[in-house]
RNA sequence: CGGGGUGUAGCGUAGCCCGGUUAUCGCGCCACGUUUGGGACGUGGAGGCCGCAGGUUCGAAUCCUGCCACCCCGACCA
């Protein structure tokens, strides 16, 4: 049997799977559609985690955690949203086991312990934070509310897929409450900036920010901002979301607030949430044949040194030599690891480490040792040069932020190139089937055209993006008049 | 839930149609030796309720029945 972490397609099923699990990051466990997130993988999320959370807290925001299970009341208080993940909610009905009678050594559940009222597994925290914030928010002094929490979410997809689609996930969801709706448009605006700013400036991966139409929209939302990538595959993924949600969770919820007027108010809300899938987009933007490709700022060390030797007396000396030049790059705040393990050959090693996406390899050997220089191999573009120890540190960080530079350069010109203006819906069809990417299209607004679209080609308007201009011409579907273009796409 | 497929060592597999010694091979793992500037080589070794239960048979990985799990295609989807 094959625990293959396969997709629909299978030219990219082959390259997924060579680097998820080869690249050490994560394996299917036991359960079904879960991922474990081995060290490696983890010490990158927590990267992101760590530089997320600062820009959380520099734009005020504060960290709270709250419960993993939502009662099924206060669940279902938000209409739409409880509609809208009705069908993929794991559910807690009874809180103890017994040994089971008709099977010894066995357990079953306790028919006695029926829980009065069933429990949902969290699938996203909206309900059980606004049954909170009620209590929170009395006036408008109480505003605006600024809540972050990082947390696992469970929605339970028929078809999951390792990292983009995984029945438990990672995530962080951003829930804000505010006296007037321009403030909360523009929270909903800030988030989705930082994340586009954060998914371009810290991973390296170019996104177009934009609005989803209402079919796509999250459920209970009034405005949806969305990043969307393309992955080298041709295929848009949708790697963070901002929501302006109205005054929906305020009145399901009963959160009201006196302003400076004296009056009642419902207040205004946002959430945003970007999860472990952006590890996803990581892989399917950077990676090459060898395994991953790690930007600097995202690799949990941004060089590793491999010693080659002889014999011990050699190994003694290069190691030597490793420690002190580990130091003084780490006297400039880069992450080194020194991998002197006795037990592979250099042979296995450059080869692991190419596969785990380190930016940049040094390998110091007898001749290096004899010269004053050391060898550094670039992960990326996979040359090598020899360079003199006096200005290592000086050569290493300018590498490291052109490599940052050039993943990014790379991505985006790949991602320029992809993105095509069609006309007519032939056209359409042709650059979907043969070119791939991003397309973009006149549309007449409507969900039936939409729908349609899907139906016909499986691709769907990503975004309408935000830095669109307007342009009269008509509908690629329908010949209806249109006044702007928007982004179709196959999708993840 | 509908259609198709697969379960043999940590991983990947041969054998199954046509039942018959001690279940095949590769990777990985362990020991020793030689090696070490791109995933080393040699010798030796460990590791299996052949998915589970029942049946047919002198004899079942192989045939039959039931069950379970997983994968692929569809509805769903950050």
């Amino acid at each position: 049997m094959s625990k293959n972490l396969t997709s629909r397609s299978e030219d990219y099923s082959k390259w997924y799977n060579e680097l998820v699990v080869k690249a050490d990051l994560a394996e299917n466990s036991a359960v079904r559609g879960c991922m474990v997130i081995k060290p490696y993988g983890y010490a990158i999320w927590e990267k992101m985690q760590a530089e997320l959370d600062r820009m959380f807290k520099e734009t005020g925001h504060q960290n709270a955690y709250f419960p993993l299970f939502v009662p099924k009341s206060l669940f279902e208080a938000e209409e739409k949203n409880a509609e809208g993940f009705a069908k993929e909610c794991a559910v807690v009905t009874h809180y103890r086991l017994q040994n089971d009678p008709d099977n010894p050594g066995k357990l079953r559940v306790d028919p006695k312990a029926k829980l009065e009222e069933e429990l949902v597994v969290r699938p996203t925290s909206e309900a059980i934070i606004w049954n909170t914030f009620k209590g929170w928010v009395q006036s408008y002094r109480d505003l605006p509310l600024l809540i972050n929490q990082w947390a696992n979410v469970v929605r339970w997809e028929m078809r999951t897929r390792l990292f983009l689609r995984t029945a438990e996930f990672l995530w962080q969801e951003g829930h804000t409450a505010h006296s007037t709706k321009e403030e909360a448009v523009a929270e909903a605006k800030q988030m989705n900036e930082i994340y586009a700013s954060f998914a371009e400036n810290f991973m390296a991966i170019p996104v177009i920010q934009g609005l989803k139409t209402e079919s796509e929209r999250f459920a209970g939302a009034e405005e949806t901002y969305c990043i969307e990538a393309l992955m080298q595959d041709g295929k848009a993924l949708q790697a963070g979301t901002s929501h302006f949600l109205g005054q929906n969770f305020a009145k399901a919820f009963d959160v009201k607030f006196a302003n400076s007027d004296g009056k009642q108010d419902y207040v205004w809300a946002t959430s945003w949430g970007v999860s472990t899938r952006l590890m996803g987009a990581l892989i399917m933007t950077h990676s090459d044949d060898k395994g991953l490709v790690l930007p600097p700022n995202l690799a949990p060390y941004q060089i590793v040194i491999v010693p080659i030797y002889k014999n011990d007396e050699q190994f003694i000396e290069i190691s030597n030599q490793a420690e002190t030049t580990m130091q003084s790059l780490r006297s400039q705040g880069i992450t080194v690891k020194f991998d002197n393990r006795t037990t592979q050959r250099p042979g296995h090693k450059f080869a692991q480490h190419e596969l785990q996406g380190v930016p940049i390899r040094i390998a110091i050997g007898p001749k290096d040792i004899e010269s004053g220089t050391v060898e550094l191999a670039r992960r990326d573009t996979l040359t090598k040069e020899v360079v003199a120890l006096d200005n290592l540190t000086k050569t290493v960080k300018r590498l490291l932020e052109e490599i940052q530079n050039s993943l990014f350069q790379k991505a985006l010109d790949f991602r320029s190139s992809h993105i095509t203006k069609v006309e007519t819906f032939e056209e359409f069809k042709t650059v979907l089937e043969v070119k791939t990417g991003f397309i973009s299209a006149h549309w007449d607004g409507s969900a039936e055209t939409e729908d349609k679209i899907k139906e016909i080609t499986k691709a769907t308007i990503r975004c309408i993006p935000l830095d669109s201009e307007l342009e009269n011409g008509v509908c690629v579907f329908s010949g209806k008049p249109s006044k702007q273009r928007v982004l179709f796409a196959k999708a993840y």
